[in-house]
DNA sequence: GAAAAAATTTAACAAATGATAAAAAATGAA
DNA sequence: TTCATTTTTTATCATTTGTTAAATTTTTTC
């Protein structure tokens, strides 16, 4: 997927602006497994995704995996990003990844100086917001068997791409419960 | 408290910003019980809470709880703000409030004009969305007791200002279980 | 302050999900 | 392909949470 396509995804930028991004814009390939950002570390950069797939997870006791990026989606440790304080996710590539590569500390300046900037910059944290809120939502109304219905509806391509352990723990519930809800689904 | 405390607190604007910003707002009081927004409207409005307590509702079978509001916060239907589309939330107030009063199309446009409005608009959303990821992290790492315990440390004072019913629903669980989890705890 | 209404707790049983272990299936490496 | 490893499913039992109904407590209204 092209930078400026998922640029404008986001919120589209006059072209001037658009241009300024970009500029500090590069693209950097990792392979499959490599963990991109890692917990308690504060994050430099933030990546949008050109091809491949990445999941954000966090480590206590067990891994809970809480979000999975693909293309025109962009990686971040939320924390790092919006506080510049360390981050409660690891990012970890699912599959061999191209990303376009951004620095947070050049973000910063940029939305400083440039109105559609910052105002691009909002757009995401909007968009993003919504998301969130959503499932949020969905996890307090729907049983873990409608969220699975809800996943494979909205996003059918992860079942493909994700191995289910992920997928069970995205739902909130444990493997075993997820091969259960299949079972009962056939 | 102060508008511009609470305008603050969000994100320190520059002096002249934040006086076009006041500007815009207006003050007014609505009673305990009022519905101040209403899902599936589109809202014109966004409120800063001077004074009070509000809670956010999604209505289908049941209702569910999913936000609080009070002094300092913003209530907004992220719908409505971000996308000029129906909400999926109704506010009620669980208290008298008084409110600050900003017009959405107002406020769109101010973040086009103004440099500083537009990324204090930015900081706004990607607060909110830390603590709506850290929510849904909390959810799917705790079980309805330690969500409890956390909630108690966290905002001890929602416990007394507001009613179990609506406790149980912000925790995800029924208010039958959330006695017995009461009870437990003695 | 008494009666009515609303909120909270308790109890009993049902349903959903978790934990552990083992079996089966799928994937990857030699 | 074949063997080893990883992933997924199945089974059993334990725990958590839901559902319904009734009892108790608190709040509101007259």
């Amino acid at each position: 997927m092209d930078i400026s396509t998922i640029l404008d995804n986001i919120y589209k930028l006059p072209e001037q602006s658009r241009l300024t991004l970009q500029n500090n814009i590069t693209e950097i390939a990792f392979q499959k497994g490599h963990i991109l950002l890692k917990a308690n570390k504060v994050e430099s950069n933030i990546y949008l995704i050109k091809k491949g797939l990445v999941r954000a997870f966090v480590d206590r006791d067990n891994e809970v995996t809480f979000w999975f990026g693909k293309e025109g989606e962009t990686i971040l440790s939320m924390k790092s990003y919006v506080e510049e304080q360390p981050g409660y996710e690891s990012i970890e590539l699912l599959e061999d990844c191209e990303l376009y590569e951004l620095k947070t500390e050049n973000l910063r300046k940029l939305f400083e100086q440039d109105v559609h900037i910052a105002n691009w910059g909002r757009k995401f944290a909007e968009k993003e917001l919504i998301k969130t809120e959503e499932r949020l939502i969905s996890k307090q109304f729907k049983n873990a068997s409608e969220r699975y219905l809800e996943l494979m509806k909205d996003h059918p391509e992860l079942l493909q791409r994700v191995q289910l352990g992920h997928i069970a723990s995205y739902l909130g519930i444990t493997q075993v419960s997820l091969s259960r809800i299949r079972a009962e689904l056939k």
